[in-house]
Parts: structure tokens; sequence; C-alpha cells
DNA sequence: CATTTTATTTGCAAAATGCAATTTTTATTT
DNA sequence: AAATAAAAATTGCATTTTGCAAATAAAATG
């Protein structure tokens, strides 16, 4: 069928996703915030009061630019910086009322045109690609020391 | 099994190779070139003497940015650019001996990675993963228009 | 032949990046 | 308990990246 090695498939697959999430964080925000800001948006939502430091290794993002872009979402009011009870230096990330709503909104946009890819196949190829996602984060999870 | 929404699984697994894109650019170019001069290496070595525009538009980058990150690819000696016989508007990109050597280099070290991630799954899973990213580079070709 | 369109490049200013150094707080050592 | 080291986060600063607007050059259109 495809003459495309692994790589080259992925390599498109997540060109792609990433058009996506440009074109989701666009329609939800309008240009209030970017792409690598709705990462922010996206990991502190998933986690439960993360620290800076939390998300950006989690990002994989230098510290002082997450710092930077992080007083950004703070000025815009989506997100909220408050000192750990225990440990004065750590201050834990949450997302605003305004955050969570926006966080909301694309991931509601991001499940539907990623419903909308998935509805162009039938019922059977739609079970393997969404277990095949599941099956490959449990297995990059694994091999997280690859690269990071 | 897993409690994540389509997209948050999605948004991992991207975000996990985007960081082995990252890994493998600096594994095998030192820091010589950067992930979107790789990115470019990538799409020139896929297409037929490409036009700028033509991997711009594949990429989705501003064409400005673009033009000025070809100029880098061509000083350090990886591209070549070369005007279009019939259309003197248009340049042809094509990579030289040196460039095709480290895009190979590039796409064996992603590829090697990428099994060794899928060889923590069976046979079955590890087919089930292969056809599923052949399904959604399908389906998402298919669905373009949704982003861009 | 004049005008418009297309491909690409530059000017320029804004944004993002990351290292080094700093500040603040906690942990460790003697 | 004082001194030292370590950790979390921020800021200074210089470099790089970005993208819009304008410019250039060549082809297409009228």
């Amino acid at each position: 069928m495809s003459t495309d090695n692994l790589r080259t498939l992925f390599q498109l697959v997540a060109r792609r996703y990433g058009f996506l999430n440009e074109y989701c964080c666009d329609t939800c925000c309008g240009q209030d915030i970017n792409v690598s800001q709705s990462h922010i948006l996206f990991e502190v939502s998933r986690q439960h009061n993360p620290s800076m430091r939390d998300v950006a290794n989690a990002l994989g993002v230098d510290i002082t630019t997450f710092s930077r872009q992080v007083k950004a979402l703070i000025d815009k009011g989506y997100v909220l910086k408050t000192p750990h009870p225990e440990d004065q230096r750590v201050h834990l990330l949450s997302l605003t009322e305004k955050g969570k709503g926006l966080e909301h909104d694309i991931d509601d946009e991001m499940n539907n045109n990623l419903e909308q890819i998935l509805s162009q196949l039938n019922d059977e190829d739609r079970k393997t690609v969404t277990k095949s996602v599941e099956l490959l984060n449990t297995a990059m999870k694994k091999t997280e020391n690859l690269c990071c």
C-alpha cells in the first residue's frame, strides 16, 4: 500500500496534527494566545496543581522561556500562580475560570476535528486507530529515556 | 483502560514524537541545524525538485521565514537552489550530497528509535499501530481542508 | 504594451529563545 | 546554630526567529 517508511508516516501525521492544533487554538481564542501557550493550558489542566518546573519539564521547554509565557497567561487572566503552602520556593499553577473555559473550548474543537477525521474510517479501522494511540502512548512512556 | 480523551492521547503522542525529532536532529548534526531546518531537509527530500513555495506550503510556514531558513541551509552546504528552466521566478530546491547524507542519518535515527518504541509491543499490536498510522495519514489527507 | 499576478527576497520591528547571573527559600553540613 | 550548598523561579541580555509590508523580478493577462 504505502511505500513510506515508519518515520515518514509519523512525521506527516505529527505535522498535520500540529496544523490542527494551530487551527483550533486560533478558532477558539483569536490571537489572544499562541500555540505554545495553549500547550501550557493543556498541561496545567491535566496535572493537579503542578509547579512551574513540573509543567516546563512535561512540555520540554526551557524554564526561563516558560516563566515568561506563564506570566503572559497570568496577565491575560487564564492562569493563577499560588505559592506552595509548605515550600515557598515553589509556585503552583492552576487555571482560572476563564482559563478552564478556553481550555475546554480548545479541547472540544480538537476532539470534534479528530472525530471528523476518524469519521472517514469504518468502525473497525476506527477502533484500530483509537487503540493504537493508546498503545503508542504506553510504549512511548516506557521508552521516554530515549530522548528526554 | 485509558480515561483520556482522543485529543489528550494524540497530544501526548505528538509531543513525544516532537521530542524524538529534536533528539535525533541533535544527535545527527550536533547544533549545526535546528529542528525546523530538519523539517525542510525532510520535505525537500520527499518531493522531487520542489519550489520554495511547494515546501513552505507543505510545512505550513511563512514564506519569508522559510526563505531565510533555506538560505541558512544553503550557506551550510545542505541545500541547492536552482532556477526553474522554464520559469525564472521559481527556484527549485534539492539536497546536496552532504544534505542527503544528513537527511539519511536523521531518517535512520528516527526509524531506529521508532523501532525501539514499537519493540515493546507484540507482533499483533505492532501491526495494528503501523496500519493505524497509514489509516490516519489517509484520513487526515482527505480532511485537510479542516485546518489549511 | 500596460497591467496584473506570482515567486521570492529584504526591511524592520516584535516576539521568542536560552544562557548566565540573581533572588529567595529550603536542605545539608559541620 | 551558623555556614554552605542546593533548588525554584525570575530577570538581564544578546541572539535568533517570526511575520507583515514593501520591493524586486519574471511571467501571464488584457
